[in-house]
DNA sequence: GAAAAAATTATACGAACGTACAAACTTGCA
DNA sequence: TGCAAGTTTGTACGTTCGTATAATTTTTTC
C-alpha cells in the first residue's frame, strides 16, 4: 500500500522538472494499447505533474492554482498528485528543490570568475557570473517559469515561500555580497549588500518583463538577450561602481 | 433597495483609503451604544474595508484573501463588503484606482525636473523624480501594502492586474522613458525603455525588501532610505549613463 | 506462478469559497 | 410623523477546495 494514514506523505519525491530526472522508475510500454499518439508525454508521470505544476504556479501563482487544475494539465488523475508529492505545499517546495542544482552552477561561475580575472576588471566578471547564468536560464521556456516562480518569492513575502527562499538563496546572496565587498575595496560590506538587492531587482524585473515591447513601442522584443544582456550587465557594473564611489571608466 | 439582481455593482465605490475619502456618507454617532473603545475606526465602513483589503492582499496575494478575511479585518459582516464593492474583482481594481492620484503626482515632478534642470544634470533630476516619489510613499505603513501590491502587478502578470496596470502605469512609463530619451541624446528610445525596465526593477525591489538585514548581517535596516536613498539614485543614474555610453562623471 | 510491493483509479468527506437575497434597521426629507 | 432611500445584517445557495481512502491494476521479487 502507498502512503499510509499516519505518516510518510510520498514516496521521497525527488524528480527533477527540467534538469536530471532522479531515480526514473522505469519505462511503461506494456498494459493497453496508448489511446492515441501522446506516448512521448506518458512514460513519467511523476515528473509531468512536477512540470505541469511549475506552469502552472507560475503563471497564476500558488492559491491560484488547485491541485484538480495541475491533475488535469499533466493529464493524471486527481490522486496522483497526491500520492506522489502529499500536501499542495510540499509540491510547491518540491519544485524549488527540483532547482536546487542551478544554485550550485551559479556558485562556481563566481568562484570562476574570482579566480581568473585580472583585478582591474573583476567587478565586471562578478556581475556576469551574475547574470548571465540568469539569462541562460531565462532563454529556455521551463527556465521562464522556474524564474518567474522565485522572483514572485522573492519579493512577495509570502509564508509558502519566504523558508524555501532563504534555505536555497541566502547563501548564493552571501557569496556575491562578499564578493562584491572584495572586489571593491573601498565599499563596506553593508553597501555591497545595498547594491546586490538593487541588481537582483534589476535582473528579475528583466527576465520576468512583458511590458517592454509595449513601452518601447515594438522596437524590444521580452526575449532579445543578445542586445539587453549586455546592457544590463553594463548597468549594473557602472551603477555599483557609481553608487558606491569607486572608479568609474 | 441597493445592489439590484441584475445589474449596478455597487454605490459608485469611490472612496480612497490613504489618500482623500471621497464622498463621505455621514457620521454615525446615534444607535445603539459603541461596544467597546473601538469608536475611532467605526464611522466610514467603506474606507475600512478598502484599507483591510488592501493590507490583506498585499500580504497574500488576490487569491490568498477571502472576503471573509476581509470583512474580519475590517470589522464588518461579510455581506457589506459586496454591498460596497460588488464582485472580489471589483474591489481589487477599488485600491488600484484610489491611487490614482499619486499617478499624477508622479508626472508632476517629473515635469518639474525636466524644466528646471541644467542640461548637464538633467538626467540625475529625472532619477530623483523617479526615485524619491516612491520611497517617499514606502515610507508610510499604508504606502507599503500599495507598492507590494503594484509590485506584484508589475511582474506577476496575473489576469487580476493585468489590465489595470496597463491602464493606469503605461503612461507614466512612457513619460519616463521619453524623458530618458530626451536626456541623453545619443541614446535610442528602445535602451531608454529597456533602461527604465531595469531601473523600476532596482526600485520595486528595493522598496519591497525583506531580505536586506539578514543579506547585510543585521548592518542595514529595512526603511532607511535617508542611506539607501541616495546610494539608489546614484545607482541609476551611473548605471543608465553607462549602459548607454553616455558621460560618466 | 504466487506473493509482495508499488502504482493507479474513482469517489467521498468536511470545509471554505464567492455571491445572492430578503429581511431589519437607520437616515433624509416632505 | 410618514415614507422612500440608503445601510446593515444573518443566512443560505451551489461550487470548488484539499485531502483521504478503499479498491483495483500493474510491476517487482522470490
Amino acid at each position: 500500500m502507498p502512503r499510509t494514514k499516519s505518516n510518510s506523505p510520498a514516496p521521497e519525491a525527488a524528480a527533477a522538472s527540467s534538469a536530471a530526472v532522479a531515480a526514473a522508475p522505469r519505462k511503461r510500454t506494456t498494459g493497453k494499447a496508448l489511446p492515441s499518439a501522446d506516448d512521448a508525454l506518458a512514460p513519467n508521470r511523476q515528473a509531468n505533474i512536477l512540470q505541469a505544476a511549475e506552469r502552472l504556479f507560475a503563471a497564476r501563482g500558488f492559491h491560484g492554482v488547485s491541485i484538480r487544475d495541475i491533475a488535469d494539465e499533466a493529464g493524471v488523475p486527481l490522486a496522483l498528485v497526491g500520492y506522489y508529492y502529499g500536501p499542495k505545499l510540499s509540491l510547491y517546495h518540491a519544485i524549488f528543490r527540483a532547482h536546487a542544482g542551478y544554485i550550485g552552477v551559479r556558485l562556481q561561475s563566481l568562484g570562476e570568475a574570482q579566480r581568473a580575472a585580472a583585478p582591474e576588471a573583476l567587478l565586471d566578471e562578478i556581475v556576469r557570473a551574475f547574470v548571465l547564468p540568469v539569462l541562460e536560464v531565462a532563454s529556455q521556456p521551463a527556465g521562464q517559469h522556474f524564474l518567474r516562480l522565485l522572483s514572485r518569492g522573492m519579493s512577495d513575502h509570502l509564508e509558502e515561500d519566504e523558508p524555501i527562499i532563504r534555505e536555497l538563496f541566502d547563501p548564493l546572496a552571501h557569496a556575491f555580497i562578499d564578493a562584491l565587498a572584495a572586489a571593491l575595496p573601498q565599499v563596506t560590506r553593508s553597501q555591497a549588500a545595498w547594491c546586490y538587492q538593487f541588481a537582483l531587482g534589476a535582473l528579475l524585473h528583466h527576465v520576468n518583463d512583458r511590458r517592454i515591447e509595449r513601452l518601447s513601442l515594438g522596437q524590444n522584443q521580452p526575449g532579445d538577450e543578445a542586445v539587453a544582456g549586455p546592457l544590463l550587465v553594463r548597468f549594473i557594473a557602472h551603477g555599483m561602481r557609481g553608487a558606491c564611489g569607486g572608479p568609474v571608466h
